[in-house]
DNA sequence: TACTATAGGAGAATAGTTCTCTAATCAGAA
DNA sequence: TTCTGATTAGAGAACTATTCTCCTATAGTA
């Protein structure tokens, strides 16, 4: 994705156009498994070396409140960033501190025929997330 | 659960038996919705007003080592624990910080017969853990 | 170009969690 | 029961990710 097509994003959202911004948003795609606030800054730092740590939180918070990237919990204490804007699942490694985006067309429609016959009562479902543990093999 | 309880479930562990850890079990059972550390501080203080923060910590970290409990990832940066053993998922609601445990048989039945069908390649599946996310109606 | 609202920068502040080091205590052996 | 060694608890400092404050710079608009 180049700068052109994330100012267009964000102007789509009625967002000021800057340079960090772009380049926030930039590094989220170009890092693009999953990386902490700490990754992003040292990654922008090359280009862009005076960037400050607020900035990029709270540009940071600005996307995810603007849905343009999600935010991914994590056992730790690190929130890690996500661009991707189709619905997905994530796998964990329980050996690492990989996560990797798990889409899966069929799995989202079993999981909304299930939940649209069994209802959670006085719940409205927003949204579900799979958590997929487990371990990488050779 | 009594104290009793808990001494023979941290002896099944191999775990030493102390008034801390079970009154920290203790707390997380009785406060039976997801307590942050904090919320386990205060209640313990009640009748054991020199627990220390960092043995919280500590014996929350030993026991989920051990399997007794289970670290909740909230969306915030505080953890939450949870004393349910069964396998469950969660309800997370959008407006709150409520977080509900969802136990549900068919449902899990379903997900390992799509996952033992559809597998993941290079990847051993451990555990699936739902996050269901939306809001309480009247 | 000038104006105004909004965004960015620097560093201090905060909050949750972990660390360090010492004293206390548990569990098994005598 | 008493002793002993290993483990655990306590106190407070340290640490780290994130947020706040306050001031300056800049984007978007006329």
């Amino acid at each position: 994705m180049n700068a052109g097509e994330i100012s267009s994003k964000l102007y789509e959202k009625g967002l000021k156009v800057t340079p960090q911004r772009i380049a926030i948003f930039e590094s989220i795609v170009e890092l693009n498994n999953h990386p902490t606030a700490e990754n992003i800054i040292e990654y922008i730092r090359k280009n862009h070396p005076n960037i400050s740590v607020a900035t990029v939180y709270k540009v940071l918070e600005v996307f995810v409140e603007n849905g343009l990237v999600d935010k991914v919990k994590t056992e730790s204490d690190t929130m890690r960033y996500d661009a991707i804007l189709e619905r997905h699942h994530h796998i964990y490694c329980s050996d690492s501190e990989k996560i990797e985006d798990f889409i899966d067309a069929e799995l989202n429609e079993i999981l909304d025929n299930y939940f649209s016959k069994k209802k959670i009562p006085h719940f409205q479902i927003e949204d579900i997330k799979l958590q997929i543990i487990g371990k990488y093999t050779k």
